[in-house]
DNA sequence: CGCTATTAGTTTCAAACGCAACTAATTGGC
DNA sequence: GCCAATTAGTTGCGTTTGAAACTAATAGCG
């Protein structure tokens, strides 16, 4: 009676991608305290006042893009951002289909607001640990997203 | 006019939370498919099946918590697998509130079938990286992970 | 014992999600 | 210059989600 060489088990609590949702999920529970709490705001409306805040005015596409959120969620947001005066809205001349969207004076506030407590927050989360060690993660995590970006497919599909 | 010493900026790619939300979301993506196409199974459904087929039977309850996962997605994950024969139900006659879970041979089958199919996903994700920063990776990540359980609370909220 | 508190798990319900279809505008070929 | 193809953004709709309420059973304390 030979053994199977290796029958490798898979242990989901080593499982990467388990892992790595798992990690995200705990960051967006508490930005999504800090933000909710003070400034009732959700995160998909946090990732277009950071985007605006950093970019100054963008298309709602531009956003969707650097902010890889679905166009459907984009335009949710900044219809509500929009409502709450946090944001503007300018069409284009040039191209009346898409419109620049920028942070009001209110939301320029906001964001400046959030900005300490969000470096605040990552800065705790990240304490203690060594800056080599850190520099090493953020590396490894940049390769494996580009990597998952592709085995993933966009939001768009590719070719069939 | 004195420059402020630090008015530090927010670079939204380059904030963690974010970062670790996109890289599981893509990793959700991509190994969602192979599991919707080949088994027609989705994430939750995913993880009670790798946890009952490391552990053996297990209640719903202990589900939950080994994968991190809402008593009500935990419930109808079960449901669903149940009516499709890959889980079976055995009520614990100690404690009649709750029920044993385990795989049918159907559904360790299918378990069977998937393991390769994650490792290799992994594998193929982390190919190239040196295991020594793939170390520093996963020790950092699990650093985060605990503090990030903290910084989050559990689903179930601490004392007011 | 008897009654309140707790726990396992399900159901209800409203919100969030994303795909697909749609509108409106622009572009590109011919 | 006109018409098909493309693009920006919104809306409709079925699905998924999780908080809260609920059911059923057990545990704990008098």
């Amino acid at each position: 009676m030979s053994t199977k060489p290796s029958e490798p088990a898979l242990h989901l609590e080593q499982f990467l991608p388990y892992r790595l949702n798992v990690v995200g999920f705990f960051a967006s529970r508490a930005l999504g305290r800090i933000y909710g709490a003070h400034f009732g705001i959700d995160i998909p409306q946090w990732r277009v006042v950071a985007q605006l805040g950093e970019f100054g005015k963008l298309t709602s596409r531009d956003i969707g893009e650097l902010a890889q959120m679905h166009k459907t969620k984009v335009s949710r947001a900044v219809r509500e951002l929009e409502s709450r005066g946090l944001v503007s809205r300018a069409e284009n001349r040039q191209d009346r289909r898409e419109a620049f969207i920028a942070l009001t004076p209110a939301g320029t506030r906001v964001y400046a607001q959030i900005v300490p407590l969000a470096l605040a927050f990552q800065a705790r989360w990240t304490e203690g640990i060594a800056a080599e060690e850190l520099k090493v993660f953020e590396r490894v995590l940049a390769t494996l997203t580009e990597r998952g970006r592709h085995l993933a497919g966009g939001y768009r599909e590719e070719e069939a």
